[in-house]
DNA sequence: CCCAGATGTTTGATGTCATCAAGTAACTCG
DNA sequence: CGAGTTACTTGATGACATCAAACATCTGGG
């Protein structure tokens, strides 16, 4: 198995790998956001926005303060890409759900995104699969012990 | 080739578990910092320096406008991990060097994040190499295009 | 039923990071 | 030498992030 092309990479050496693609990616991420006139973490609370969410639930997703989404919808509430609306079972919670214009913009910026990732391209079949069964076994061990 | 347990993924499947892991990462990064009392930020500094830097390298290396570099070397400064020196060879640039302090802050903080990642032992040293690979053609074009 | 405790949201204080514009000192080159 | 560039800092402003505290609402045991 040794006459592959690549030596067998040091723990170090894969980590800082993933940390380059992370950092790339998230710029890659932060420039199409910007794009729109979004910041990273609007974008990502866009990107959340499926269905209503409660502000908690958007606390969790964004693992922050819960204070901290008050002012983060704040912002995108004054700019009409989101709405509150008030949650039917309990009068305490505020649901946060996309407006059309939200749910536009969110789609730009994940098109861009994709646009921008052409090496993926390069990947057969084969490759896609083999890679993402890897990147899979990593995922689960990246949460709290 | 479809005996192979995984699908083909797609390409929005593949970028979405590469985000995952490395927003997973990121959070252990911060959290491993923020045990040391640091920021985020803070410690990706501390990990540019093996050797002096000037202000300016900083700034590139962080991808930020350089005025913010003064604020994060200030604080960094003010509790001793990080020291000003002026260039021998150029009056204008003031090279930041670690202290004895910052080297040693900064080791733990490697050490905390690769404990953290058990996960990438369970792949042989094949499944590291392939991985690897793979990972290193994703990595130039996430460049600029 | 009713009160004690838990939960959801907001406000206010504070600190870090990010930008831009402007200013000062020092280098460089014609 | 003088004009233009470069390195760093300062000041203004805004977005995030935390914590503590206030408030309304839900929940469960007596």
């Amino acid at each position: 198995m040794s006459e592959t092309a690549t030596p067998a990479p040091t723990k170090v050496q894969l980590l800082e790998l993933l940390a380059a693609i992370g950092t790339a990616q998230w710029r890659e991420f932060a420039a199409a956001a910007a794009q729109h006139g979004l910041t990273p973490t609007q974008a990502r609370v866009l990107a959340q926005l499926e269905g209503p969410v409660p502000m908690r639930g958007l606390a969790v997703l964004l693992v922050c303060d819960a204070s901290n989404v008050t002012g983060i919808v704040d912002r995108l509430e004054a700019r009409d890409l989101v709405r509150r609306e008030p949650d039917p079972h309990d009068r305490r919670v505020k649901n946060v759900v996309a407006t059309d214009a939200g749910r536009q913009v969110i789609r730009r910026v994940r098109e861009e995104m994709q646009a921008a990732h052409g090496a993926l391209d390069t990947l057969d079949e084969a490759e896609s699969a083999t890679l993402y069964a890897l990147l899979a076994r990593l995922r689960p061990s990246m949460e709290k012990g």
